[in-house]
DNA sequence: TTTCCATATCGTGATATTACGATAAATAAA
DNA sequence: TTTATTTATCGTAATATCACGATATGGAAA
């Protein structure tokens, strides 16, 4: 075992949850808020900005490309990484909606 | 290695990427879906709803129970599981903070 | 061409996660 | 007391994640 039974779940549980996945390491969203606030940046930039290995930077800018939330474009011998507009919204609006699901800000502890 | 250098980045960040991680199974989502439009469970009614074993279950409510998005109470026999409202408010704020930083649902791929 | 520079990928070790059977603990029912 | 019922925890196997050095790739500069 040790494998996810994704076939237990509906399309939209597995999505959020792979969604959240992407998001669920500290360095991947140090690189999304440095890219909110850039635009751009390649590789190097976080290496400097971030504390971690060449390598590990690559490896989790994969994790984030892999799920679209960010894609990049060669420029010369560096990469130009941004985020993906249109998918950081879907993103957003499939977390909302399971947040949205509890409205009531005035609601005590239920048990 | 293979543990996450939670000293290089923000408290900020680190909460938000724990926050994150317990979202990031489908189980777990399932599980929030479940109370969200059923106020409380048990775990037995959970092992019925996704077909997953009984410690497993127990597995992934101790992981939202750890994190204080979910709680229990002792009922009988059974323990009754509720979401946690303003921990559940909370986790949905630390989303919207990174997710509100992108705001032009206009703009075009950067790069 | 040779030498840099930036990035991706490979290989690997350490650790974490997922899943479940078996068992323990604690209350309810017979 | 004995027997269910319900949940938590333990132990463990399979797999995934995290981090990094080493190496490969591909373009730029000398």
């Amino acid at each position: 075992m040790g494998v996810t039974k994704s076939d237990l779940f509906t399309e939209a549980q597995n999505e959020l949850a792979l969604s959240a996945k992407a998001l669920a390491h500290p360095a991947r969203i140090a690189i999304i808020e440095f890219l909110l606030k850039s635009d751009t940046c390649i590789n190097g930039d976080l290496v400097n900005e971030l504390g971690l290995a060449q390598a590990t930077i690559s490896q989790h800018l994969r994790e984030l490309k892999d799920i679209r939330i960010i894609q990049g474009t060669i420029e010369g011998t560096s990469v130009n990484y941004c985020i993906n507009p249109r998918r950081w919204t879907e993103i957003q609006q499939k977390f909302n909606q399971i947040f949205n699901q509890y409205r009531d800000p005035t609601s005590k502890d239920c048990c």
